[in-house]
DNA sequence: AGAGATACCTGGGAGC
DNA sequence: TGCTCCCAGGTATCTC
């Protein structure tokens, strides 16, 4: 499933392939995924330009000409392809864009979680609206021990949600969370306020660390196909306790057992994370 | 107000 | 085999 890492190499991908392709006509198959689609088609997009494609936590903008932009969110199982419209449509692609060099930027999405939508851009390279509560990016300054500290203080919660509330810090779902507090020792149970300033360090240096290497090994995306499937990518074979229930941590050797936290399936090692 | 629960959606796997 | 049930996930929205 996307998470930052795997937004962050679509949005390179697509910043190569969109910038500078005019909009030559917009279809779209299905009434709505987790937004309704058809205003797309009210929008006038036909005409206007691609000029850059950015990220914020896990959404996506690819700018337009006119302080407008497309606003996407790739939910769990969004797919964006750049290719030859006359392939036949597949069962759950929802929206085709077709460009001025032939080709369709097409979107694809099984459970419908996704998001694809027209925003405004109040100004070249800012943020629109939608994206105003969002929290800071995991992969800047911004995103410090201390900051982590601060935020967790007076959270009742447990350390898992806090840091994958994107009010919080963006872009860090549940397989990133699992890895990064296993990384860390620190047990996904703990309450935030609990955590000293050293276990604050130590989460982030870790989230920071973990993020980085799987947008390195998620970078070899081919410029005209790009597939989001994260859980296919080869990070997933460096997952050291997500999923793995039951088995032994590689660490010490206790069994890995899980718990659930915020609705969502935490996997933990009882002996490594206090 | 904060935090937990729920709805959204589909395919795949388990169990009977 | 074919059916039912449960699970996965992020986010908006609800409820307490």
């Amino acid at each position: 499933m996307p998470e930052l890492p795997e937004a962050e190499n679509i949005g390179r991908a697509l910043n190569r392939v969109l910038t500078g392709r005019r909009i030559t006509a917009v279809e779209v198959f299905t009434p709505a995924m987790r937004e309704p689609l058809l205003p797309l088609l009210e929008a006038g997009l036909p005409g206007h330009c691609f000029t850059g494609v950015r990220r914020r936590g896990r959404y996506l903008v690819a700018e337009l000409d006119d302080r407008r932009g497309l606003l996407m969110h790739f939910g769990m199982s969004g797919v964006v392809r750049v290719e030859d419209p006359a392939i036949p449509k597949r069962k759950h692609e929802h929206v085709f864009i077709h460009l001025d060099d032939g080709r369709a930027f097409r979107f694809e999405c099984t459970r419908r979680f996704s998001i694809l939508k027209v925003c405004r851009v109040p100004e070249p390279g800012a943020w629109p609206e939608e994206l105003a509560a969002l929290g800071v990016e995991p992969l800047t300054a911004a995103f410090s021990g201390e900051m982590f500290f601060a935020a967790s203080r007076g959270r009742r919660g447990c350390v898992k949600n806090l840091l994958m509330d994107n009010r919080v810090v963006v872009g860090i779902g549940n397989i990133y969370a699992t890895e990064t507090l296993f990384a860390a020792g620190v047990d996904p149970r703990r309450e935030a306020e609990t955590l000293l300033p050293e276990e604050c360090g130590r989460i982030v240096r870790e989230a920071r660390r973990i993020l980085r290497r799987a947008i390195e090994l998620g970078g070899s995306s081919i410029s005209d196909f790009l597939n989001v499937d994260g859980t296919e990518g080869k990070f997933a074979q460096e997952l050291r306790i997500y999923g793995r229930r039951g088995e032994r941590c590689p660490v010490c050797g206790k069994t890995i057992e899980m718990v659930r936290l915020g609705g969502r399936s935490s996997c933990y090692c009882p002996g490594c994370q206090r």
